[in-house]
RNA sequence: GGCCCGUUGGUGAAGCGGUUAACACACCAGCCUUUCACGCUGGCAUGCAGGGGUUCGAAUCCCCUACGGGUCACCA
């Protein structure tokens, strides 16, 4: 028993080509959770190999995507830790060892062919309804045969000589035990003319480096697993074991592609308009897991619950649909939990961006603004709606609905309006919501109108609506000067308001 | 095209040979409320893609078909 077995290992292991991606974030997330389940490690590494593709600051992005969702890794680029580095990148010297070993061990060879001789080929199998797969022309090159692509000018890649008539059983987490035909499988390239690893070669060579134990990633590996369990046993190492998600598919029920718009799918995004971390890690996880027992009458699980519950087995093998609407609702949910003081933080960049507030409210403003996101807080299926919701509080003046021209058209709105008027203008002190619910009580002992009759039509003409949260914060909220301005404007431009 | 994977209500999803086929979202109805929202209560699959088997008994096991997806890159 060594220590391999001791202790889980995880990773998740992005390349650094944008933001973090809902799926990749998902990935991420399962990984962390079998980690911290099992007292393990999780382990960020980054997969640079495709340079032309590399993006500045992904790396950053990602994991400062992981971060914001509380997903906290033990090793990493930032953080070293002993298997560094962990940038593929930097680890080249460690491909080219075991690329060595493949050579030496006749696992692997030179292939002469360009890029373009190989794109023909495959075309032309294409077309003739075959399975693209390589010829294995260069497989059996003598050295002289060698010597005379070297002199042409030409770089070999390394391939891997891919075994003969082997059955390959990979076993899975999620899916049991699945069985390829190594005879499926043509010999593939794990080092390019430069130098770099390809993907297959550089995941086997790092996952057995770093001692990882449970490889957990998305089913599009699935068909790549059978060679990197090839390359593990050439190299001699232990093969892990593989745990592979379904797809996220979007709403239609379709593969969610990058410029799928039917669905936001960057982390980031969701961050900027006003989703909560925990909400977002709460969806993730219900995207293709479900807990056991008991448990799975329940949706609502907070990351130090599902470290207990997690479990690679209960992964489902069915590719998961993205529900916003089941997002939104969670949010919400974590929205409604969380203190108005933290929904404010939030909501104020959006307020300011609007022009409706200052970028930095203090005393007074900042009391005002939290009062204010507390009267909508409810509602928010995510922050950034703050700014819609509000809007009656900025404008000069109500819009009125024609619900709300319906109710103002009452025969006893005139006397009540009036009256609340004359009310507010003896009125001195502060408008508290209390305030305001004493005020009307003397409209309604004055003009003896009371419940709906009173309400309405100073809801609505206030606000232009005959809905909204409560009337009495509302109005205290306003202000008194902003109020009486609109019940007199209501009074003065009636004919014209009810059209 | 070969090889792999999947298919439970409008949606997510539990279910692992015997259940009234959970639960949640959405929706509908009612209650609550000065309105909306929140909250609460109730309703919502004659049926588990289709067809064959196996079995006393199948959403659950096997086979076939259909449909969806993945992969066959000097991309991860």
């Amino acid at each position: 028993m060594n220590r391999k077995m001791a202790e889980v290992r995880t990773r998740y292991a992005p390349s650094p080509t944008g933001h973090l991606h809902i799926g990749g974030a998902r990935t991420a997330l399962f990984s962390y959770l079998w980690a911290r389940r099992n007292n393990g490690s999780f382990v960020v590494r980054i997969e640079d190999t495709d340079v032309e593709r590399n993006v500045a600051d992904a790396e950053q992005k990602q994991l400062d995507g992981l971060k914001w969702l509380g997903i906290d890794w033990d090793e990493s680029v930032d953080v070293g830790g002993p298997h560094a580095p962990y940038r593929s990148m930097e680890r080249v010297d460690l491909y080219q060892q075991h690329l060595q070993k493949l050579i030496d061990a006749g696992h692997a060879y030179p292939c002469y062919c360009t890029a373009e001789e190989l794109d023909e080929e495959r075309q032309k199998q294409l077309a003739e309804g075959v399975a693209p797969k390589y010829s294995g022309r260069c497989r059996h090159l003598t050295e002289a045969e060698r010597e005379a692509f070297r002199r042409e000018g030409r770089t070999p890649s390394i391939r891997f000589r891919v075994p003969e008539g082997r059955i390959l059983t990979i076993h899975d987490e999620v899916r049991g035990e699945v069985r390829f035909e190594s005879d499926g499988i043509g010999d593939f390239i794990i080092q390019r003319p430069d130098g770099r690893p390809t993907y297959n070669f550089a995941v086997v060579v790092d996952d057995a480096l770093m001692e990882i134990t449970h490889v957990v990633r998305a089913e599009e590996h699935l068909s790549n697993t059978p060679r990197q369990v090839l390359l593990y046993e050439a190299l001699g190492f232990d093969v892990p074991t593989f745990a592979h998600a379904s797809l996220i598919l979007n709403p239609d029920g379709k593969k969610m592609s990058k410029r799928d718009e039917s669905v936001i799918q960057f982390i980031d995004q969701y961050r900027e308009r006003g989703y909560l971390p925990e909400s977002i890690l709460n969806f993730l996880v219900l995207l293709g897991w479900a807990p056991e027992g008991d448990k799975a009458e329940e949706e609502i699980f907070s990351k130090e619950e599902l470290i207990n519950l997690f479990s690679l087995k209960r992964v489902s093998k069915a590719p998961a649909v993205f529900d916003t609407g089941k997002l939104n609702w969670l949010n919400n949910h974590y929205i409604k939990k969380s203190s108005t003081e933290r929904i404010t933080e939030l909501a104020i960049p959006h307020l300011a961006k609007a022009g409706r507030i200052s970028e930095n409210p203090t005393g007074d403003e900042r009391q005002w603004v939290t009062r204010l996101v507390g009267l909508y807080q409810e509602q928010l299926d995510w922050v950034a709606q703050i700014v819609d919701l509000t809007e009656v509080f900025f404008r000069e003046e109500p819009v009125y609905s024609d619900e709300a021209k319906e109710v103002l058209s009452a025969e006893q709105v005139p006397e009540v309006i009036a009256s609340l008027i004359q009310q507010l203008e003896a009125f001195t002190g502060e408008l508290t919501p209390d305030e305001v619910k004493a005020l009307l009580k003397s409209v309604q002992k004055e003009t003896g109108h009371k419940g709906k009759k009173l309400f309405m039509p100073v809801r609505c003409a206030v606000t232009g609506e005959t809905h909204g949260p409560d009337l009495r914060e509302t109005i205290s909220l306003l202000g008194k000067e902003k109020v009486l301005g609109r019940l007199r404007g209501f009074l003065e431009q009636r004919d014209r308001i009810l059209g």
